[in-house]
DNA sequence: AATCGCGCCTGACGGC
DNA sequence: TGCCGTCAGGCGCGAT
């Protein structure tokens, strides 16, 4: 499941493949994703170039000379470039052509993800432009987050998990940062102090960057751009690990379901 | 304003 | 074997 390290994966692995290129055509079999393929990228992409792609939180903004592709790759989407495709499964539902012949193919099962065109600025798109801070910049600190979470009562893994207080962080590692930083789950996110949000915004970060480093997770639809799996999934402490011993303490692993999701936390390390 | 829960979708898996 | 129910989950959106 693609969050913040499978997407800037992606994104490394693509980049040189497609820069300069130039799009000859665009096939897209199912438009129906989470929301309508644009089809007028049909019309209006070939001929155009490719200038640089960018990520935006789980968002890959792909900057051609004609405007922009935004793509989110929701649950299970991939993006991979071929060389000669000459055939196609049955997920694979848009493909972008360049004059070479290769192919950047987007392939989704689950259909969650979905494809934008804008030729503005990207940044200012309805579903770009409220959202909060990289967690991987400067302005993502312990002081953001204590100042953001005043007078807010819902866990602090559901606070962490919204997009409007940092982008890219999703379940497994929201689960992973809080064991690391030794909070539950559960705490409500106004009641944490300023040094455990110094902590917090830290575990966030170290967990992000070695997450990137590790080629993402793959649990089972996850794959970098080049088909190899991510390898974050060897490095996780907790999630997926109820009724295992907690790496620090030994304690056994609990897991509970909170905002429908499934939430992993050592009950001993992780007490508020 | 903040919070909660639904629904989109497929594949995997367990039970019978 | 095969069918059916359940679960997983990002995230926008409507309801409260």
């Amino acid at each position: 499941m693609p969050e913040l390290p499978e997407v800037e994966t992606t994104r490394r692995g693509i980049v040189k493949l497609i820069r300069h290129k130039t799009i000859k055509q665009v096939i897209i079999r199912q438009p129906k994703l989470r929301w309508q393929v644009p089809l007028n990228l049909i019309t209006d992409l070939p001929g155009s170039q490719i200038l640089q792609i960018k990520r935006r939180g789980k968002y890959l903004l792909i900057k051609t000379t004609v405007g922009w592709i935004i793509i989110h790759l929701g649950m299970s989407g991939s993006l991979r470039v071929l060389t000669q495709p000459n055939h196609h499964q049955k997920h694979d539902h848009v493909d972008i052509i360049f004059t070479d012949n290769s192919c950047l193919r987007y392939t989704d099962p689950r259909r969650f993800g979905s494809i934008h065109w804008t030729t503005q600025d990207p940044l200012q798109h309805p579903l770009l432009k409220s959202l909060g801070p990289e967690p991987l910049s400067s302005t993502f600190n312990g002081d953001y987050l204590y100042e953001k979470s005043r007078n807010r009562t819902i866990p602090i893994k559901s606070f962490l998990m919204n997009s409007q207080v940092v982008v890219g962080v999703g379940n497994i590692y929201a689960n992973e940062a809080l064991f690391l930083a030794q909070i539950s789950p559960l705490k409500p996110a106004g009641t944490l102090s300023k040094r455990k949000y110094q902590h917090l915004s830290q575990a966030i970060q170290t967990v992000l960057a070695q997450a990137i480093h590790a080629g993402g997770t793959t649990l089972k639809d996850f794959y970098q751009s080049d088909g190899k799996p991510g390898y974050f999934k060897q490095k996780l402490n907790i999630y997926g690990k109820d009724n295992q011993p907690c790496p620090r303490c030994a304690k056994s692993i609990k897991k509970i379901i909170l905002n429908q999701r499934a939430s992993y936390y050592c009950p001993r390390c992780q007490r508020s």
